[in-house]
DNA sequence: ACCCTAAATTATCTTTTGTTAATCTCCGAA
DNA sequence: TTCGGAGATTAACAAAAGATAATTTAGGGT
């Protein structure tokens, strides 16, 4: 069993939950829940799919990558510890799953069903004040990923990818660190030794 | 005065609006909104502006920008007829906005104060379920602005953006939509030429 | 109709990326 | 321990993009 209170301490600070929300809340919550491991490689979900399960990555790390015309697989994102996941195409745009859903490590889970959450939350006012974190926290990182895009340089944005996230940049193979900068492994392989050149340059 | 019955109904289809949602209930929206036109090249809103006005763009076209570290300014969203204009930096983060926001056409608005918003959909049931489309369709924007980035081409992006925008491509300078497209206004001079002389093969 | 100016295009050169294929490295399974 | 394979790096070349500057185009204001 994992240690829920520091679960949910996280929890509430990742997602600046309001202050009055307590553990037994939280309670509600998981005993209503799910679990469910995957093993590395294995599909939380596939492309078409219709589920409408949330995911609550206790442990691990997953990826979505979508298959392009030419029949490669492009990720998109990665999701890990106290990150959440769900079918936003069909939650939020009513429309089947683009995406694979894949995990890249050991990972555990807790499941609901998006709609049976929905009716917890609007049974329990508590709830309802942070009801909007967890889609502005999704609105905030694509936003920022749109800027990136625009303001910086391929090279800039591996080192801010870097700098933002040092913990992940290890546990993931480079090809899907490169998808998600809009560049070939190729060229993130070359980006790292432009770089590795200018540090040695500086000392 | 505009034709606000014409309006309702472009917005209610536009953001997908409930159907017992009626010209009356508009009405009091409306009524406890101001009105503000702009000139071309006048100021929305300006960088470090704390404003938590809402604009409902009647007629026009608006541009947000930035100005980076070597002060140029890049364009990063165009917003016109119909679609919402609001400070998301302080609205949805909590920060002072990073943008400039300046009309480029003539441009009418109706304007209100966010929380004032808020608390008329609060006061009134009939709003409540249509209260997420407007963030859902700003969420919906720039998650597939992400995605071109990670999918397409530049050559591409500018295509299905003429694909997607062809009333819009021509009331923008071009160097607006290059920044918007990630590229350099020269870089875009040449691929409306790579793509003229490709259509030029075809026929 | 003319001028002025901003925008767009073109030219030139440098830098970066894409593409493909070869090589190298490392880890896990037998 | 060895072998196989995936991932990373390197190489070589073609294509595209960035930077800068010169030139052309087009539109607005007087």
């Amino acid at each position: 069993m994992p240690d829920l209170l520091t679960t949910f301490q996280q929890l509430k600070k990742l997602y600046q939950l309001s202050v009055d929300l307590t553990f037994k809340d939280m309670q509600v919550l998981i005993g209503a829940a799910g679990m469910r491991a995957f093993a590395p490689q294995e599909y939380l979900m596939e492309e078409g799919s219709q589920s409408r399960m949330v995911y609550l990555i206790r442990e691990g790390l997953i990826r979505t990558f979508f298959v392009n015309d030419k029949g490669d697989e492009i990720t998109n994102s990665l999701r890990w510890q106290n990150q959440v996941y769900t079918n936003t195409d069909l939650v939020l745009f009513d429309r089947p799953s683009r995406f694979y859903v894949q995990a890249l490590e050991p990972t555990k889970t807790f499941t609901m069903d998006y709609d049976k959450l929905q009716l917890i939350i609007d049974r329990n006012p508590k709830f309802e004040k942070n009801r909007k974190h967890i889609l502005l926290d999704i609105l905030k990182q694509s936003l920022e990923q749109s800027e990136s895009f625009i303001l910086l340089t391929p090279e800039e944005r591996y080192q801010r990818f870097v700098r933002n996230r040092p913990d992940i940049i290890n546990r993931v193979p480079g090809k899907y660190i490169a998808n998600i900068l809009g560049i070939t492994p190729v060229s993130l392989s070359r980006i790292r030794k432009r770089i590795a050149e200018k540090e040695m340059g500086k000392s």
